[in-house]
RNA sequence: GGGCCUUUAGCUCAGUUGGUUAGAGCAUCCCUCUGAUAAGGGGAAGGUCUCUGGUUCGAGUCCAGAAAGGCCCA
């Protein structure tokens, strides 16, 4: 016996309750371990690297999306016998805890964190990692995700004890073993051989194995520090790289944009064109000259030092009622207020050198910036604010000039460089107002437009003011908007590790395939990268600086212990993080100088590039780095990776062994709501994944995501959900219900498929078996070639062949009689082949959706439920991946045929709606037009047409003429390129014949002979196609030449077959709502319309025996029908039948 | 301002090297099958293939330009 099955559940709640089933199975038979430990001396191996999850938050549907494929691949190699290591990742450091860690203790700056002490904060920030990890680790488990999970209730205990006491000695128990150390150790060792499970990059190794690489690029002297202005985070009070600007950094903002007028002071307006000499005057006369500046924000005016031009643009001079003269951009005149009279125009090149009074020059921090420069530059004078030429200034926004800052902005700071300019810094690095800015000292730089529209008012430099909504960089973390800084930061050079990593990234297969083409835009086009960080969670740069501006990187831990020279005790027995990693001094072999390590941590990448090397064992086990190296396997979202992962995990391959880290990596694009909006919490759009895989199934969404096209986003909602469960599963699971259900009515067991003896395999059997074969090999060349979507389709159509034909179409098979041998085997042959169907399909879509593969599998091949199954039960995912057997000709013919079965029952389907007959009216004969091929398939499978359509004949028509009609048309693709400009003229003749006749040639396969002008031209029967056309006024369908027609003559006999089988849906229908079980015998009373009564006579048998009714007795009056009952009017015959239990 | 991508049914998307009457799924409506099916089947409706030119016997497809939207760079 089977499980019985229910096959009207409630669906989505039977599958969450289903798969918790499934959990706790797996859970108590241990078999993730026992399929490892299986595997473990595998001679084929299967390299999947994790990319790690931000242990920072719990996971979302979007990480499922991803995960699903991990998990995919990793199940789909084990069942083809490779061994794995199936290790996961979590990414532990850098600004997205800390941010969080702040908040949730109230702090609002670093000063707090200072405060309150490094240290602390170090241990809160792990703990918050341990804490994610552990919930991460339970989703993921819930998901279906199997790997090689720690135990989440040791995480918690850890990070509780992070926090309390690091220094506490405990152990850990691992494979019977004890490993001892202090708490804060063991977690530096989470993810080590030792400790084994998932890899925490805030592991001593990897922040080591990062100290290596860096120490590489330190010999190749790629290491250096660099001066710019770079986008700040005035919160996290730190350097925003390249990378994280370019993921999520804009956001609309709407500033305060200010034209101020900058005085000029000398000019030189020789080129100008006048409008008249007067106007020339005019200018001259002016005591007001202006050049009109444009700024989005304010707070960097302060710090202006030049205006900048395009010397190619075309700038006018206007003056204005009161006397002023202002010079703008000639396309951007809206600039200014009220009338003016444009007095002349003058060429960018030509406003060059002109000179203006700078609108701070009285603050200290300028007057002290300006005497600097005048000391750099002996003798030459004061500096004098001037306009210079750039040929990045547009007239599109602003006036066509450009005030620049060189303190201020980062192209400001190049052409601060490029015209050695001196330039005032004026933020610090809270961005606020250092002193020398007078009243500014002080004052947020984003709260200061009021007061710089004041300041400049008394000055007499202000002209306008407007609210202006534009893109403006955001802290991506917090989402402050952000300022820019002069600062000092570590950066590696790109020069020449650009190149490398170009040939790197070539030798990786990327799906899709435009993902090379990014990465490589992004090589080409990076900057150096910035890998410091002014922070305090994050990798400890290894960069010791002494204090005559020299410095040193160390390699490893070994490496700074040969070179401490004081504060080694501090730090030993510590993992390499702040505040103790800090207390470590080295001495300059040389100059003998002490070094200090500089404060800052390092970028977070870093930390998640290295991982092909430190989860692999790079520094302690050559051969089993060797062994894994490279992955075979990574896959991430898209977005954001080329820059990110991606690119990090090539940058330190290429830089440590100059390899590719891996052989394939498999991109896909984003998850977004069911309307294609991005999901935020606040949007209020979003899906939690517990809620997700609670309400709708994680198999469920397993599927959405496999059968998702890589490069398109994923509009993921409950819609899409119910979509994939009433499409796919329901049927799947209806047919295994209905299987389940009649074996046990027929105490069928798999143990019967030995006795092969009675067993006659149909076409219809034969079929579903060939289509298996195909669907397996499909589906494992596309797991083969990465492909989830294609693999996911092929299952998916071959269940709806199972469900919509085979079961359909077997249905009688399984209820017949056993009272011949022929029945028998029959019967016989269909229990088999849907039992090795069902089996083998679980084996098949088992790393798709592990939990309802695995729920079946227990039932069908254990026999028993997941719930009763005992320890020594195997799992699906224990079992061999199906292999297919090569299609014989007889399969491929039957598969051909089939298709034409089906088309000519759609074709039929169809013909019936039109007529108006439906299918349960028995008709005498349908009439089929057909090729010789399709009239052999068609003949092939004669009798299930035949009562799929429910027609009692099949008949050929011989003169298709009386169903059709012919088209004929040129085949344009071999005629057209053959006669070119001819050939409008040729498909006119050829309309012109008569259609009947030229396909009767065609037919015959002789040439049609045309008349073009004075030319004859003859056209092979292949260059025309014809085409049956049905005729007007018969109720015919058509299609791939199959034209089919119905006799819709209906006898008395037949109209009184299709009474009966009224009768027979209405008494089933009644079986059904009364809730009578598939074998209940039921005594059915009727009274009926004389006409009904009769024909109910007629088919006494054929009603009882489609009903299982024992007895089916006419009685007087509807009083007296007995049961539950019904009454209803069809085909103008009155009804009343009642049913009851016998 | 520069580069790239997108634009096909109400929605989400296919649409092969240019070729005959541009398809699918979802949603809507009508009909239907049901002794597994909350499923399935049939039909209807829904399209100036964003626009304008061009190349070609023939353009959703190729070329140029424009518009709208998106991404990236500045």
């Amino acid at each position: 016996m089977f499980q019985p099955v229910s096959s009207q559940p409630n669906f989505a709640a039977q599958l969450a309750e289903q798969e918790r089933n499934v959990l706790a199975f797996w859970a108590r038979t241990r078999a993730f371990e026992r399929l490892r430990d299986k595997l473990a001396g595998a001679n084929r191996q299967y390299s999947f690297l994790d990319g790690p999850i931000t242990a920072n938050n719990p996971m979302g549907v979007h990480h499922a999306w991803g995960r699903t494929y991990k998990d995919l691949w990793q199940r789909y190699h084990a069942m083809i016998g490779c061994t794995q290591r199936w290790q996961n990742g979590f990414d532990c450091q850098g600004l997205w805890v800390e941010v969080n860690v702040e908040k949730d203790l109230g702090y609002t700056s670093k000063r707090d964190i200072e405060a309150r002490g490094v240290q602390r904060f170090i241990n809160l920030c792990k703990q918050r990692v341990l804490n994610s990890a552990a919930l991460q680790t339970e989703q993921s488990i819930r998901l279906g995700y199997w790997m090689d999970w720690d135990d989440p209730a040791e995480l918690r205990m850890l990070a509780e004890r992070i926090v309390q006491d690091p220094a506490q000695a405990i152990s850990l128990r691992r494979n019977g073993r004890e490993i001892r150390g202090t708490v804060e150790q063991l977690v530096g060792q989470l993810g080590s051989p030792e400790l084994g499970r998932s890899y925490f990059t805030f592991s001593d190794e990897n922040n080591y194995q990062i100290w290596g690489m860096l120490k590489k690029c330190y010999e190749r002297g790629w290491i250096y520090k660099g001066s710019d202005v770079i986008p700040w985070c005035p919160r996290c009070a730190t350097g925003i790289s390249q990378h994280e600007m370019d993921t999520e950094g804009y956001k609309d903002r709407a500033d305060k944009a200010i034209v101020a007028r900058l005085k000029v002071r000398r000019f030189n307006a020789a080129e100008a064109v006048w409008q008249s000499e007067d106007a020339r005057r005019k200018f001259e006369a002016s005591e007001e000259k202006y050049l009109l500046v444009w700024t989005t924000t304010p707070w960097t005016l302060p710090a202006n030092v030049m205006a900048a031009v395009g010397p190619k643009l075309t700038y006018v001079i206007a003056q204005q009622s009161d006397g002023a003269v202002y010079v703008l951009g000639a396309q951007t005149l809206k600039t200014l207020k009220g009338d003016y009279e444009i007095l002349g125009e003058l060429h960018g090149a030509a406003l060059i050198g002109w000179r203006y009074e700078g609108l701070f020059d009285d603050l200290p921090a300028w007057r002290q910036a300006a005497e600097q420069w005048q000391q750099r530059h002996d003798g030459q004078g004061a500096f004098e604010h001037q306009v210079i030429p750039w040929d990045e200034v547009s007239e599109a926004e602003g006036t066509g000039i450009v005030h620049i800052a060189p303190g201020a902005g980062p192209e400001d700071f190049q052409l601060g460089k490029q015209f050695d300019s001196p330039s005032l810094a004026p933020l610090d690095e809270d961005g606020v107002y250092l002193d020398g800015f007078g009243p500014l000292t002080g004052r947020f730089a984003h709260d200061v437009p009021e007061l710089v529209i004041e300041l400049l008012r008394e000055k007499g430099y202000f002209y306008r003011a407007d609210t202006y909504l534009h893109r403006y960089p955001h802290c991506w973390r917090d989402g402050t908007p952000l300022v820019y800084r002069l600062v000092d930061e570590w950066y590696i050079s790109m020069d020449e590790l650009r190149h490398e990593m170009i040939e790197v990234a070539k030798q990786i297969r990327w799906i899709p395939d435009f993902g090379l083409e990014r990465e490589l835009d992004w090589l080409r086009n990076m900057r150096d990268w910035m890998i410091s960080k002014k922070r305090y969670w994050g990798l400890a740069l290894p960069i010791w600086e002494y204090p005559d501006g020299t410095f040193e990187v160390i390699g490893s831990k070994e490496e700074l212990r040969a070179r401490a020279v004081e504060g080694w005790e501090e730090f030993e027995g510590h993992t390499p993080h702040r505040p103790h990693i800090d207390k470590v001094k080295i001495r300059h072999p040389k100059t003998g100088l002490i070094g200090t390590r500089i404060p800052d941590v390092g970028n977070p990448w870093l930390d998640a590039g290295i991982v092909a090397y430190s989860t692999l064992r790079y520094g302690s086990d050559p051969d089993y780095w060797r062994k894994w190296f490279p992955a075979d396997f990574i896959t991430e979202s898209f977005p954001g990776q080329f820059r990110n992962w991606f690119y990090s995990l090539i940058a330190m391959s290429t830089v440590l062994e100059n390899k590719p880290p891996t052989r394939t990596v498999l991109g896909f694009a984003t998850l977004l709501d069911a309307k294609g909006k991005p999901m935020h919490k606040s949007s209020g759009n979003m899906i939690e994944f517990n809620e997700a895989a609670d309400r709708a199934g994680a198999d469920v969404m397993r599927w959405l995501y496999c059968r998702q096209a890589y490069d398109d986003n994923l509009l993921f909602g409950w819609e899409a959900l119910d979509e994939v469960r009433r499409t796919v599963f329901i049927p799947l699971w209806n047919v295994y219900a209905f299987f389940v259900n009649y074996a046990n009515i027929d105490g069928w067991t798999p143990d019967r498929m030995t006795e092969a003896a009675d067993v006659s395999y149909s076409a219809l059997d034969r079929w579903i078996l060939a289509r298996l074969n195909q669907v397996i090999g499909q589906t494992r060349a596309a797991l083969d070639d990465y492909n989830a979507r294609t693999a996911t389709l092929a299952i998916e159509k071959f269940v709806d062949d199972l469900s919509n034909w085979y079961v359909r179409r077997s249905r009688r098979r399984f209820w017949r009689n056993e009272t011949d041998a022929a029945g028998r085997a029959d019967k016989q042959a269909a229990y088999a082949t849907l039992y090795h169907v069902l089996t083998t399909l679980c084996r098949l879509m088992a790393p798709f959706i592990p939990f309802f593969s695995e729920a079946l599998w227990q039932n069908l091949a254990h026999q028993r439920t997941v719930a009763q199954a005992d320890a020594s039960a195997e799992s699906v995912h224990h079992q061999p991946y199906p292999v297919a057997a090569d299609l014989s000709a007889e399969d491929i013919q039957l598969l051909r045929d089939t298709a034409i079965a089906r088309t000519m029952v759609n074709l039929g389907h169809s013909t019936r709606a039109q007529s108006g007959f439906k299918v349960r009216q028995p008709l005498a004969r349908a009439m089929v037009v057909a090729d010789a091929t399709a009239q052999a398939a068609i003949r092939a499978q004669e009798d299930v047409i035949a009562d799929e359509l429910n027609v009692k004949q099949i008949e050929f028509v011989a003169r298709e003429s009386e169903l059709v009609h012919y088209k004929i048309l040129p085949d344009n693709k071999k005629l057209g390129p053959q006669f070119g400009a001819l050939f409008p003229q040729i498909r006119k003749a050829l309309s012109e014949l008569d259609a009947g006749q030229v396909a009767a040639t065609v037919k015959a396969g002789r040439p049609v002979e045309l008349r073009i002008g004075d030319q004859f031209i003859a056209l092979q029967p292949d260059d025309i196609l014809v085409q049956a056309v049905p005729r007007e006024g018969l109720v015919v369908a058509g299609e791939d030449g199959i034209v089919v027609a119905l006799d819709t003559t209906l006898t008395e006999e037949l109209a009184r077959e299709g009474l009966a089988r009224e009768v027979v849906r209405r008494v089933n229908e009644l079986r059904k709502s009364a809730g009578l079980n598939l074998t209940d015998r039921i005594i059915a009373t009727y009274t009926a319309t004389p006409r009904l009564a009769a024909a109910m006579k007629d088919f006494e048998w054929y009603i009882r025996n489609e009903t299982l009714a024992v007895e089916l007795r006419e009685v007087a009056a509807p009083a007296e029908v007995a049961g539950q009952q019904i009454s209803d009017t069809f085909d103008s015959e009155s009804l009343t039948i009642g049913i009851a239990r016998q």
